[in-house]
Parts: C-alpha cells; structure tokens; sequence
DNA sequence: ACCTCATTTCAACATCTTTTGAGATATTGA
DNA sequence: TCAATATCTCAAAAGATGTTGAAATGAGGT
C-alpha cells in the first residue's frame, strides 16, 4: 500500500456511515451481505448507502459481486491488513507497539 | 481508543499535509521539532501549518509543548497503537491479518 | 520598553464531500 | 411482455474542510 492507497483508505473510514459499513462487512465474513440487507442494518436510504458502498468499493476496502437481483458486498481483508502493515511500517517504524500483547488474546471475542 | 476517536484520527490521516507531518514527526522521535522545522520540511506557509498542527493535536495523534520561543511538536505513540489496535480488534476482527501471519492462524474462525 | 522571531488567529474565499429525492437500470418470475 | 424488486445514477442543495494573507500574540534579547 502507498501513501495516495492510504490517504484514500483512510478517508474511507472517516466516515461515520461508511466506517460502520466496513464492520458490519467484516463481521458478515467472506460471504457478504446484500446492498439492501446495509441499508437496513444502517437505517439509512438506498441512495446514501449506494454512494457509500460505491466510495468503499473505489478505495479498495470492499468488493462487489452479482447475486441474482442482488449485489452482494464483502470486505477485503488483504485491504485492512494492507492498511494495518501502512500504519504499522511507514507511519510509525516499530515505535508504536501495537497489541503487542499478541493476537490470540484480542481474538478471544 | 473508541469509534468517534478513531473516526478523527482516521480523518487526521486522510489529508497529504497531515499524513507527512504524523511520518516527520514519527521518524523525529519523542524530542520532535518546531512548528517551523515541520513547515520548512513541508514547504508550507506558517497558517496553513499551524492549521494541520491543531488539527492533528485536536485528534490526539501529536501534542506540543513550548520551548523557548518554539513550539516542539511530536508524534503521540499510544495514539497510533491505539488505532492500530482499533483497526485490528474492533474492524478487522482477526480477519485482516497484518505483517505477521500468525495472527490470522490462531483468530480465523 | 522596544524590536525581533516564532507561531497562531481570523475572516473571506475556494473546494470537496455528503445528503436528498426523483428517475434510470438490471434481474427475476408470472 | 409486464410488474415487482433491488440497486444505481444524477443534479441540486447543504454542509464540511482547506487555503490565503493580514493582523495578533507571546517570548527572548538589547
């Protein structure tokens, strides 16, 4: 990921709807969920979430597929992860100890 | 660090003037450097600096302190863990593994 | 007290982003 | 083909953010 990748990422999840978009995709796992189906989960009109999900899908953080009448969106992991290591490396060069309290702890949700 | 936190520090991030001030002043270490070093290596005018350096402090992710007729600044390191950490715990939910692969071995359901 | 230097503040302006509502497009089943 | 469902597109309005240059503040030296 470089510096525009991030720039774009980040002004991505500096939205509130949008923000809430990518959780909701990451705890629908891979499969996704319908537009529709993020819509109703953020109470919000078919319009707004289109343009969200629109400026998700152009950043690289989600990723669209076709279902019958439906448009499925899911995450992009490698994204997230990809946005992570940015962080982690170019924006912080090993001083900002993360969870350093490794994974499996965090993971225990 | 919680959503309206992070949905700030995202938003700090998603401005280039502020991207490369957080990355100057990470690689400038916990001394860090005067509001007019920071403009002179960005090759901004001092308002437009000033106005990135509040921003950027307003959001947690630097702070200041006065020193002689100066104002150092510097990257606050538990600010960019704690996004780090929101971004791996609360978004990507062990999905996303970052730069070590283990992470992704022990959370992946 | 006065003069610099370093930085911030302010208001006006320009630009970018988000929301809204109406209408368009695509897919399926009758 | 027609109606229903799901989603997208578009333009206008509203809202938020970034830039500029001039003036104000605050600290230190003479």
């Amino acid at each position: 990921m470089n510096e525009l990748q991030a720039l774009d990422a980040f002004a991505s999840l500096s939205q509130e709807t949008r923000l809430r978009i990518v959780r909701l995709l990451v705890k629908a796992g891979p499969e996704g969920m319908p537009a529709g189906g993020v819509g109703d989960a953020m109470g919000a009109s078919s319009s707004k979430i289109s343009f969200h999900l629109s400026h998700l899908e152009r950043s690289g953080l989600i990723q669209s597929r076709r279902e019958a009448r439906s448009i499925i969106y899911s995450a992009v992991y490698p994204a997230l992860s990809g946005l992570i290591e940015f962080l982690m490396k170019d924006c912080c060069q090993g001083r900002c100890d993360p969870v350093e309290k490794n994974c499996a702890d965090t993971c225990t949700d």
